[in-house]
DNA sequence: TGCGCTGGACGTACAATGTAAGTGTACGGC
DNA sequence: GCCGTACACTTACATTGTACGTCCAGCGCA
């Protein structure tokens, strides 16, 4: 049966991580993330389940790296305008992935790694806000609104709190890694607590939610009185 | 070997859909929606995998009454204040059952048929905001605005528009069938369509989502004038 | 040319999942 | 006593992620 079996014929593609995710993406857009197995995407490469991997660790993997390649496909920012056009072209940008890739949200809300273009996203979007005269707390609590407009929720950035802690010299090193490549974000992440400059030390999240809430049941207040005015 | 198995021993408390259900919820709680299986619901119950299948039709149903469990959790609503009020209240006691039933949002967000008691919840929602002055158009984008705030979504009441467009006496009874039991919500539900009262029409999602968006926006901007008044 | 190493595809196997189908039994009404 | 119904149990199957071992092509080197 071996035979000259495949000399002659064009040899497949050769797998690799990127192509192992772009099929996951594609499957995933048109079967929807239920159906989303290692032998389909296998299968969608010509291969079997087991040789996928050889490029990826596992399947977490995968979902982290579809998520990846999705958020790199929104829109990239307006530049030179108004904060308000910028802002609103950016979140409706993303709108735009989600609505292309109805998958997308359910499995970005199960990530607990956020992805490095997730953070470019966020990154663009702190300076965008910076540049357009809000605070570093002000933009802190717009991040916490916007995301959980667009995305059903925010990330927290380190959840390894007790880690960094630990080793004091590694978490200072982190830090300024991050803050040659995410220099907004690094702000705002590092002067969120209220005493002083911590990294790992996580938000208010019942805050946050308060915050938008009430900015949302004020705009409804205003709304109203401009409708109806007594 | 059957010699007066159990007779004598205390016969253990006959299993019910509720049970069920509680002993799911219970689950959930301490172990993580990802350990929801049925052979765990039926191993907390002293049972059989399979015997669970004697009450529920399926873990769709399971996931179904478990939201609903735990949505008629959520405080009862204030009576007699100030819209503004009764709407915090009642988003911030949603709020406290999600995190007290940390996987309750990702299961709602997956769930197709809304269950009744979100339904009632709504529905009160929808009646503070009228009694508060909000016309129907308002309430409905207010609806949507909560909805995407405290679930991070909101449902489609009805996703089976050409199902009722085969058979309307079918359509017109349901519709009374709610307009008695959720007056509110169908008032909303039935004058969303800009031409006439229909049932089933689904509403415009972007048109909602960029109603919310623009709603936060300007608060900002307020936000950021008041702060840096130029 | 021959030899061995290594990367990567494959095959087998296993545990966990939801659930279809059939079996057994206790009990209440005739 | 008889029988139907309700309900728990048993077995079985397809599908999932993935651990582990095999096998082969191609490459560096003698």
């Amino acid at each position: 049966m071996a035979i000259a079996t495949d000399t002659g014929t064009e040899a497949r593609a050769p797998l690799n991580r990127e192509r192992v995710l772009r099929a996951a993406v594609d499957l995933a857009d048109r079967e929807g993330i239920g159906s989303l197995s290692m032998r389909k995407i296998g299968q969608e490469l010509g291969v079997e389940a087991m040789s996928l991997y050889n490029h990826v660790a596992n399947k977490e993997e995968i979902l982290d790296g579809i998520v990846d390649l999705v958020v790199s496909e929104i829109d990239p920012p307006l530049e030179g305008v108004h904060w308000k056009v910028a802002i609103r072209h950016r979140i409706l940008a993303a709108r735009e992935m989600l609505v292309r890739h109805p998958w997308a949200s359910a499995v970005i809300v199960t990530r607990v790694n956020i992805t490095p273009t997730m953070m470019g996203y966020m990154e663009t979007t702190c300076g965008i806000l910076r540049g357009g005269g809000f605070s570093v707390d002000l933009t802190h609590h717009a991040i916490h609104v916007f995301g959980s407009r667009i995305f059903g929720f925010v990330q927290e950035l380190y959840d390894d709190s007790e880690a960094l802690a630990e080793s004091p010299e590694i978490a200072r090193m982190m830090l300024e890694q991050m803050s040659t490549h995410y220099p907004y974000l690094t702000e705002v992440a590092t002067q969120i607590s209220h005493d002083g400059p911590l990294v790992g030390v996580g938000c208010d999240t019942q805050f946050e939610f308060e915050f938008g809430l009430d900015l949302i049941l004020d705009g409804f207040e205003r709304m109203l009185a401009a409708q109806s005015p007594a």
